[in-house]
DNA sequence: ACTCTAAATATGCATACATATACATATGCA
DNA sequence: TGCATATGTATATGTATGCATATTTAGAGT
């Protein structure tokens, strides 16, 4: 089921920048704040924001924090996402449903 | 290329509910206000919104406005989410490569 | 054709609420 | 002690909402 949440979280333009730079690989918060331009105090605000979401998980490294992203915010995306693909591609054709199938893999 | 725009639409709860009302086909303003509970000068105002984000067009018929979803945001997400799948799929298979090749059909 | 009325939708205005941010400070680790 | 990260507090800004009103269209009656 797909819950507005997702999408808040990307809305932030700060939050969507966190996630860009952290599809790369994982990243500690003092990286993350070079990437992004806001103070390190909002980065890791946002870093819990995004971790309560489930969007990123932590690591400790000695005195730093890892984060990296987790998969099933974008799976989610992916899955709805698809029930609009009927918008831009008129039929059903036998390349659909092995993307169903595979949709299906997930659960 | 992305911009948070898009999920600022979608981050809204009730322009969600309208985004998935207009999933099945057009619809006037007044069928979209009791799907979404809150007042017609609301609906009107999000509608709007996702008029000049793109998501949505306007077909006057009457005195009725019917609303139907444009595709271009969808698939701008599914173009996005895509650059994401490294996340739940570890290789990159025959299949992907298809994938692959039905997104470039698009450009 | 003209006017009046009712229905559908849009907009101006005021308000309330959420939340992103910075600064200062606390906590944890080397 | 010094570096990296988290949190408390205050603030400011955006924006979703409702209410009242304007605008547009259809239809009926004369």
């Amino acid at each position: 089921m797909m819950q507005q949440n997702v999408f808040n979280m990307l809305a932030d333009p700060t939050r969507f920048r966190i996630v860009e730079a952290l599809v790369g690989g994982e990243q500690a918060v003092g990286d993350l704040v070079r990437a992004v331009d806001i103070d390190q105090s909002g980065v890791s605000r946002h870093l819990r924001i995004l971790g309560e979401a489930g969007f990123v998980v932590m690591r400790p490294e000695g005195a730093r924090r890892l984060y990296s992203l987790r998969p099933e915010p974008f799976q989610a995306i992916d899955d709805w996402v698809a029930s609009y693909r009927k918008l831009w591609e008129g039929r059903l054709d036998r390349f659909d449903a092995a993307l169903a199938r595979k949709s299906e893999e997930r659960k």
